[in-house]
DNA sequence: TTTTTTATTAATCATTTGTTTAATTCATAT
DNA sequence: ATATGAATTAAACAAATGATTAATAAAAAA
């Protein structure tokens, strides 16, 4: 989606698409602007006419990736209606679904955070998550004496932990359990009923 | 540390230290042959003399640093004489004090066996973790009904994400919590005692 | 010491890659 | 219909990059 109210021509979302694409799967120094190009059938000179350079077209994306990557963590976590555990739930269902869809997704982010962290921090002012309607849930449930004291950056840790991490790793999963991609993916739609379960045992007293 | 015994001269040893610290830190493509002969004090042909070309020597590489980030695993759940208890301590100590050491290892790690999980195979047969010492002291536990009943590969899977995704994702926790380099240390040092809890609550009746 | 093999170097090659240019086509407004 | 600006194209440029060559230095063998 897009960041502010830019809008893009054919042509632009063309090459933004295929772009995506052959960043997510292979990195930025692994993609040529060549292929970008090929994927998106249109003419290499396109490139630089509407986006300056590679390097501008892959912040471009970058940022607005990062940003539907954070913004769906963020406004389930600031929900006022849902409970605790409803938090849970509906992040693990929505971040499953994400990564089942666009699997390369996840690598990208941490990549991508892990060389640019200054853009994230732009996007992420104002986002908070540390505190967040489920921080204070979760603080509440401290003093009612429900759950364990942690520090709650633990608490946010872990649920992205045994959320996201299975997909990073799925190679080393397949590999352990000798899983086709279709049984990998029904492993992770188990783990949106246990995730939640999970994470509730690890802080009720 | 080598696989087989392979003894390298003094020279390859530069170029091999020198490449995996680039290679690690910015991947296959980002890093280039003369980027290594620079870091590593040697001849740009010399690379190519020892190790015949920048992909070659990258697989080297890569196979060691794999093949050490999985033994580092299958050593502790195979250890006949400690409990499943001390094996988690155990792994998640080791592998935190691993991955302070060198924190773009697991990113290294998971790209890497993203691209090329077939070599990855070869490394881990023999090796295996999901008929391991550990799996059977779980099952175990199952039956003396001490333990839920979960699929072991679940099991394991939340283990590696516990330990190793917080490194992965260091720049998002560094960003949420506003914490310095040395205190995001602290807070993995903090986890080598509480994931053995909490992987323990998660599977305790 | 002399010869032969191994290691190292500077220079060069051939491609690839990001980017630009100048020409051409297309669409729109006058 | 014509003029104007935007969109598209093929070709070319310049720099970077992986790899090789041919000459030299160092080490080992004779």
């Amino acid at each position: 989606m897009n960041i502010g109210s830019v809008k893009y021509s054919d042509t632009e979302i063309k090459i933004k698409d295929a772009a995506k694409f052959l960043f997510l799967k292979k990195g930025f120094s692994a993609t040529t602007t060549r292929e970008i190009a090929k994927e998106s059938n249109i003419n290499l000179a396109l490139l630089n006419y509407y986006f300056t350079s590679k390097r501008k077209l892959f912040e471009i994306i970058m940022l607005e990736t990062i940003y539907d990557f954070i913004s769906k963590m963020v406004e389930v976590y600031n929900d006022e209606k849902t409970t605790l555990e409803e938090k849970l739930k509906l992040t693990s269902s929505k971040y499953i679904d994400m990564m089942i869809a666009e699997p390369h997704l996840p690598t990208f982010v941490v990549n991508e955070l892990k060389n640019n962290p200054s853009s994230f921090l732009k996007i992420l002012k104002g986002k908070m998550i540390m505190e967040s309607k489920l921080i204070d849930q979760y603080n509440d449930g401290v003093k009612k004496g429900i759950y364990k004291k942690i520090e709650p950056i633990h608490f946010v840790t872990n649920i992205l932990s045994l959320i996201v991490f299975p997909f990073i790793s799925s190679p080393i999963i397949i590999k352990m359990k000798k899983l086709s991609g279709k049984e990998f993916n029904e492993m992770m739609n188990e783990r949106k009923k246990l995730i939640p379960k999970w994470i509730i045992q690890m802080i009720k007293k």
